[in-house]
DNA sequence: GTGAAAGCGCTAACAT
DNA sequence: ATGTTAGCGCTTTCAC
């Protein structure tokens, strides 16, 4: 390994000066051709280590997600690195798997390893973020609230339940079913209480808790609701998906039955990335989750930055894309 | 932030006692306890940057995939992570996004960062490994081939190609596209290999230049080649699709048409694990990637450890799910 | 504008 | 078994 020293050796210069070419101050500009040839010719690049070691941060950022195999998610993580690597930074991707231990770890390492800040969509309410933030370092929550005052950003949930419900009634259904995420998790409460105001609304004497089930944020969790769902007594007519994965396990169950949407109404909210959906059988209510991420990430970049303001948090409007094909 | 002088001197020992009380050397019981209830008091956490400074590593290991919302490669990162967090090794996930420039970055970052290892999906041919290897480090290739001579972890391409490709003759399908990934790309090419085998048995007069397509390992991709072999003079009556995201481009094509399968037979290298098809309809080759993940981490885990035996190749075998539903 | 030297927090000889 | 100390590669005062 090539080393600051072994570079000013070769261009007859001092250690100090090769770190100032690098860092960009002032040096002569002969003694700044002599660095560069020298760095080059010696295939040097700047250990980050000590560099960070030295300054106390590092250029990293750390995306703490609890599902790296939901879209949702990646999709997200893709709009990070993207805001994150135009501004030099990189980022470590860190998959929580929905555990609040895995999450404390990984938070943990984010200190020791001097990283500038996380970005953090936590795994449930539990998480604890001071070991981070008593070390100065930001900190933006995303896609879900925390009960700590930092930056965040997250969708616009009710309105998506809103959407997603009143969408299903636009196009005739009026027995419409609802699986959310896990009751403790405040997005999936949100999404479910516009559902709830849009059903009632419609029909005041609306069963709601008839109709309403609690699933885990999984394709699984979406099958099983659904098939419970469908053994009722009375089943509803069309169903609402808490998240993008629940949509995939309801539309599989409903698929496997032969009762393809439109035949049953269904509303996802959240993107189906990889499905093979007529995109007219199912409405969707997109969720800007790359933006999420970009955004995240600006504010993030800004508070390393220095930025004092107090903390904010951006929600962000979703689009829905209605199912043109009606029963 | 508190530092092993804190402790130190809190314990009343000496710095390099509280280092060894971390690092599992022989202390006495007494000063261990003594160490111990310091740290807890002060909240020491070791700082890893200072730690790789001086040990030239760091328990992280680098994983560079070319599309970071592939299913299947977030599916094998799952693996990489499951292994490496078990033998107490973090995991950088660095999306290369099929740039042979910005994989380069992130390999440069790996070493600059000190990373153990790295294990890598190539972006292309191009992608030069020798900045890691050349500081001794050890590269485990993933999924794709290099010139290199280090170890491997591969899909029996050609064997996935031959089964997806007999199940659709089997099925009675007989004008069989193939739609694969770019042609300079060593999967992409064995697995139409396997597809050329079994057509040209199955009829020596078969013009297999005239229904294989090159695409991108895209949906998009998928889509465009679906739509002009559907436009052929004489299309096909069934389709090979080369990797998860063409299979998907090509279903939501024929989808659109009304030409749901089995009316035309579809086989995809590669699972759909979002897909809200009937399982019965489309023939699925599935390609253990999770499993490539675990053991790509567990060679480089060897190799980190001082392992020096010659590099290995593991090829992986994959599982056929057959259509049921025939035509 | 440039160099000398201290120090970021840790580990590993080397002494004791 | 434990303490002392040098040094990993870098940045940054402080002199000049």
């Amino acid at each position: 390994m090539t080393t600051i020293y072994d570079v000013a050796k070769h261009a007859g210069v001092s250690p100090a000066t090769v770190s100032r070419v690098f860092n960009g101050t002032n040096v002569s500009a002969e003694k700044v051709a002599a660095v560069r040839e020298a760095a080059e010719l010696l295939k040097f690049t700047p250990n980050r280590t000590a560099r960070s070691l030295r300054l106390q941060s590092s250029e990293v950022i750390a995306l703490v997600i609890p599902d790296i195999e939901n879209p949702y998610f990646t999709e997200m993580a893709r709009g990070v690195e993207d805001a994150a690597s135009e501004a030099g930074y990189s980022v470590v991707l860190c998959n929580s798997d929905s555990q609040t231990e895995k999450e404390a770890t990984y938070l943990g390492i984010a200190v020791a390893e001097h990283m500038s800040g996380v970005i953090i969509a936590p795994a449930s309410e539990k998480t604890d973020l001071t070991p981070v933030l008593s070390t100065g370092r930001p900190v933006v929550v995303v896609d879900r609230g925390t009960g700590y005052d930092v930056d965040g950003v997250v969708m616009a949930n009710r309105v998506a339940g809103v959407a997603a419900t009143q969408a299903l009634i636009d196009a005739g259904y009026r027995r419409i079913a609802y699986i959310g995420g896990p009751e403790q998790i405040d997005t999936a409460v949100e999404r479910a209480e516009g559902w709830r105001s849009v059903v009632s609304a419609s029909e005041p004497a609306f069963d709601t808790d008839a109709l309403e089930r609690f699933a885990t944020f999984r394709v699984e969790g979406g099958r099983e609701a659904m098939q419970e769902l469908l053994a009722l007594p009375h089943p509803p007519d069309a169903v609402v998906a808490g998240n993008n994965l629940i949509g995939v396990g309801a539309i599989q169950v409903l698929t496997e039955r032969g009762l393809t949407p439109p035949q049953i109404g269904v509303a996802v909210i959240g993107s189906l990335p990889f499905t093979t959906l007529s995109p007219t059988a199912v409405t969707v209510v997109r969720l800007p989750a790359r933006h999420m991420g970009t955004t995240a990430a600006k504010m993030l970049l800004e508070r390393i930055r220095g930025d004092k303001q107090p903390a904010r948090t951006v929600v962000l409007r979703n689009e829905v894309q209605v199912a043109s094909a009606l029963r």
